[in-house]
Formats: structure tokens, sequence, C-alpha cells
DNA sequence: TCTAGTGATGACAGCGACTGACGTCAGGGT
DNA sequence: ACCCTGACGTCAGTCGCTGTCATCACTAGA
């Protein structure tokens, strides 16, 4: 057992939420963040960038998530069905327990621009990285960059329709669906 | 005449671009910009929310040619034709001469992850303007922002090589074949 | 069992972005 | 002359964020 408690990220992510929502996020200091997970303002921003970090702690996973569903296409397949692909293995990440998680996180955003403001980089460089993963198959540009970004504007569209008080279809539906109307645009001249 | 000289906000614009430009964003103060224009610190955040807002003033106009592109469409016109006529008239923003400033301004917000953050916000504003605009033409949703965001995508795209060294069309030249290049992915199936 | 190395943390000091309160100086209307 | 308003300056902060150094538990090696 080392000295300190284990999971400091965590904990730390989990009193800023319960803080943010308390108190909002600029009544809220980095050094209350840490005093509350027992830990002190600088070892804080050894765990994080920024305050504003904090609140997307764990985003490689899902990154990750997106590329697999991407990697587990069979050779051929065209650049929207790789999207279609890579959204439907991204929903397995938030499945609907985690709906009342998601929404309060994305209450606290909702209310300060600049969070806001992280979550659009945040979504930027999903949509880099998807792009780039397109590209390792051989798509080229900028097919690839489009494809990737119309995949981060489908996600962003479900994820907001999935967040809902009276949506109650998993986020994979959602997300099929957003597709399908994106596709129907698409077509339409 | 006043007591001070007129378009404080346009001579801080330029005195932050020059000392970005000469060493770097970080490197240089908001006391410093606004020394450089003959004026004090509290001035500058007067017409600034913060230091990087200096780098994106003037973006209301340029939001406003997107929204008269739509306005001057007939009616009935199909969501990705407006989107194509609200990139036409925006192209207008950007003649050639325009060029250079641009290039500029640009190497020095992919200098600073900060900057382009703001970027992609702004980028996200002007989409979430559009999507408006469309929805008073009876666009529903999520048609009219899957159309919004697709249109900032393209102009995104399409102004980043627009910018290159090797590239000589018109921006409405590179936007209409960006443009022409999603569409063939939303077909592709 | 002693000891030096390692990694995470805390304490301290400091910079710079940003803000609120307040004072100052024109010009315009009355 | 009068005051009002709008743009600016001054002052005194708060807070995000960083560099530096000391500290403590644990570990590998003698």
């Amino acid at each position: 057992m080392g000295r300190w408690q284990p999971g400091a990220a965590q904990r730390l992510q989990q009193a800023a939420l319960e803080l943010f929502d308390r108190q909002g996020f600029d009544g809220t200091t980095a050094a209350e963040i840490a005093e509350a997970a027992g830990l002190t303002q600088r070892t804080f921003f050894r765990h994080f960038r920024d305050k504003r970090d904090v609140l997307f702690f764990g985003q490689e996973e899902f990154v990750r998530a997106f590329r697999a569903g991407i990697d587990a296409a069979p050779a051929g397949t065209a650049p929207m069905d790789l999207v279609a692909a890579s959204l439907a293995s991204a929903a397995t990440f938030f499945p609907d327990e985690r709906r009342p998680y998601s929404r309060l996180r994305q209450a606290v955003i909702d209310g300060n621009p600049t969070l806001q403001e992280r979550e659009r980089h945040k979504l930027a460089e999903l949509a880099t990285a998807v792009a780039a993963t397109l590209r390792d198959r051989g798509i080229g540009e900028p097919a690839a960059t489009l494809a990737a970004e119309s995949g981060a504007t489908v996600f962003d569209v479900a994820f907001a329709q999935w967040i809902r008080p009276d949506e109650h279809r998993s986020l994979a539906e959602v997300a099929a669906d957003v597709l399908a109307e994106l596709r129907d645009l698409g077509i339409a001249r």
C-alpha cells in the first residue's frame, strides 16, 4: 500500500463534478476541488492540464472505441459505412446506466462557455483521430476528413438527443437514425 | 475630435497580430498589446473578452455573409443547396488579396492550441447560426443542424486548402469542389 | 539491515490573465 | 453654466497555472 490513496484522478473528477454542479464552474477553485479529494492544488495540476480538463478525463479510451469500430470492418468498406461502424462501436461506451451521469455532466458543460469550447475541441480531436484511421485504410483526402467530421457531427447530434429527458432509445439506435438522416441530406439535390 | 483616436479595437487587433507573429502568443502579454496600440491593459479587456478574442474580431459580419447567401436563395431550395449558396456568399469575404493576411493569421493560430480551440468554437457558433437560418426556412431537425455542420466542415477544409502555398484557385472554387466531394461521400454506400 | 534511488506529492513563490470599483476627461444636450 | 454619458486610466485585487525544491514511502542492491 502506498502512502496515498490510489485513483487520484478519478477522485478529483468526481469531486469536481459535484462542486461544479453545486456552486458552478467559475464559483469553484481548483484548490477547492483538490481539498475535497484530499489533495492539494499542485497535485490537481499534475493530473490535469487545466481546470476544465478534469471533466474530460478518460476520453482516450472513447477515441479508441471509434477506431476499433473501423479496424474491425472488412476491407473495401465504403467510407461512410466505416463511419457507421465506428459509431456503433463508440455507442457501447454509453450504456443506459450512464445516462444520468452524462446528463449531469452535460448540464455543467452547457452552463459554461469555456467548457463548451473544450468540448468542441475534444470532438475535433476525435474527428482528427478518425480521419487518420480512415487514411490508414487507404481513403484519400479530403474524403477522410469529410467522413470523419461527419461522423463526429452525427455523434454530437445523437448524443444531445440521447440525453434528452423524453428519450429512451439506446445511443446506438439514435446514432443510426441520425446517420440515416445525414445520408438522405447528401442525396437530396 | 475626441480625446482618443478612433478604431481602438482595430488597432489592438493589428498590434496583437504583429506581436504574436514576432514573439509568439504566450510570449506576448495583453498589456504589451495595449501599449503598442497606445492604450492600457484595462481597455484591451473592455474591447475583448480575453486575450484570444483579439484575433477573432469582426466575425459577426462573416456569419452574416453565410446567412445572406441562404436568405437570397429561392423558396423550396433543398438544404444542401442552401448550404452551397451560403458558402458561395461567404467566399466573397475572402478575396485573393486577403490570402497573405489569412496565411499569417492562421500560422499564429496553428502555433497555439488554445487559439485552435477558440477557432473551433467560432466555427461551431457559425454552424449554430446557419442552422437557425435553415430552421427559419422551415427545415426541421436534425436536418438543419446536420446541413449546417456539414457546411461549416466544408468551409473549414476549403479554407485550409485555400491557404496552402501552392493553391491559386479562389476560395469559392475550392469550396465548391470540396462540397462536391462531400456529396459523393453521401451517396456512396 | 543499511542505503541510495525513484516516483508521487506538498509547500512556497511568482507570473499573467482577468475583474470590479472608482476616478477622469471630453463632447452633446438642456 | 449644467449634467449626463461614453471611453479610458488607475488601483487592488482573485485565480489559473508553473517552476523549484523538499519530503515521504517504497524498492533494489550491497
